[in-house]
DNA sequence: CCCGGAACCTGAAGGC
DNA sequence: TGCCTTCAGGTTCCGG
């Protein structure tokens, strides 16, 4: 499940492999893929431009071209992205190879089919929607207060809620709220100041983590290389469900909101 | 405007 | 063995 810190991952380490590098051939297999503009003109007019930059906003990834123009990919739910130096085969469930000048291809790999890409003039049009990123000086626990105000849905909604914070998925919005010691179904506007702070902190460390352990291989998700993050190994809660908490030895519990699996400890989060 | 729920999609895993 | 159900979740859309 790439999110923030998995995203990050493949940012850092698909950098070397195709920054200053041209695009010299791509090949949509599922046309869903691309959002905008139409396939065809999509293939047509990456062919011959540089990668110049690699970045992430939320759990978007941009390319940005030598034309000033981004190539934007979104993985959501199962997609990821490999390299490949040799001409074997592409991989089951591929969806898009993108070919490079020094002949190495991109494998966009999606047994899901819900990632997609764009080629748009302004990223903003794309990323513009995103709340502030956890790790720029913009997020604080004052600006984590003002949008918590008002707000009465279940605090573990609003963590996933990208126009809020960007970045925090499902895995890691159970993590923050256990180690900031928070109940998933406290409403928003009920939390403390001092909750807010240890929410905060929490974040932090959390996606933190994430990115130190290269992200978090539940499911699908895979480092460009096909390596696995071990982020997942240092999971308290999320997809422990019946495991005794590391903290207090309560059984882990499994409940639904606004349809997503929540694992949070029953004993720590009040 | 605010909020909850469904839909999109398909492979993996578990139950009977 | 095989069929059926459940689970996985980022984002968008719809209805109250």
């Amino acid at each position: 499940m790439p999110e923030l810190p998995e995203v990050e991952t493949i940012k850092n380490e698909l950098s070397p492999t195709v920054l200053g590098r041209y695009i010299t051939g791509v090949t949509i297999l599922s046309r869903v893929i691309v959002r905008e503009p139409s396939p065809a003109d999509f293939s047509t007019r990456l062919l011959g431009l540089k990668v110049t930059a690699l970045s992430r906003r939320g759990k978007y990834l941009i390319l940005s071209l030598s034309n000033s123009e981004s190539l934007i990919i979104h993985l959501k739910l199962a997609g990821s992205l490999f390299v490949s130096h040799d001409s074997s085969d592409p991989p089951q469930f591929t969806k898009a190879v993108i070919e490079l000048n020094d002949g190495t291809r991109i494998y966009f790999r999606d047994p899901r089919g819900f990632g997609r890409m764009w080629l748009v003039k302004d990223c903003e049009d794309i990323v513009g929607y995103l709340g502030p990123e956890p790790f720029e000086p913009v997020f604080t626990p004052e600006l984590l207060a003002r949008l918590f105000s008002r707000r009465r849905i279940p605090i573990k909604a609003l963590l996933l809620d990208q126009d809020v914070i960007a970045g925090i998925g499902n895995m890691y919005a159970d993590e923050a709220l256990f180690a900031a010691g928070i109940h998933p179904l406290r409403t928003a506007n009920s939390l403390s100041r001092e909750e807010i702070e240890r929410l905060y902190h929490a974040i932090r460390e959390v996606l933190a983590a994430g990115i130190k352990n290269r992200g978090a291989s539940v499911q699908n998700y895979f480092r460009p290389d096909g390596s696995k993050g071990a982020a997942h190994l240092e999971f308290k809660v999320a997809r422990q469900k019946g495991q005794p908490c590391p903290r207090c030895g309560t059984k882990i519990e499994r409940i639904v909101v606004r349809g997503r699996g929540t694992y949070f400890c029953p004993g720590c989060q009040r």
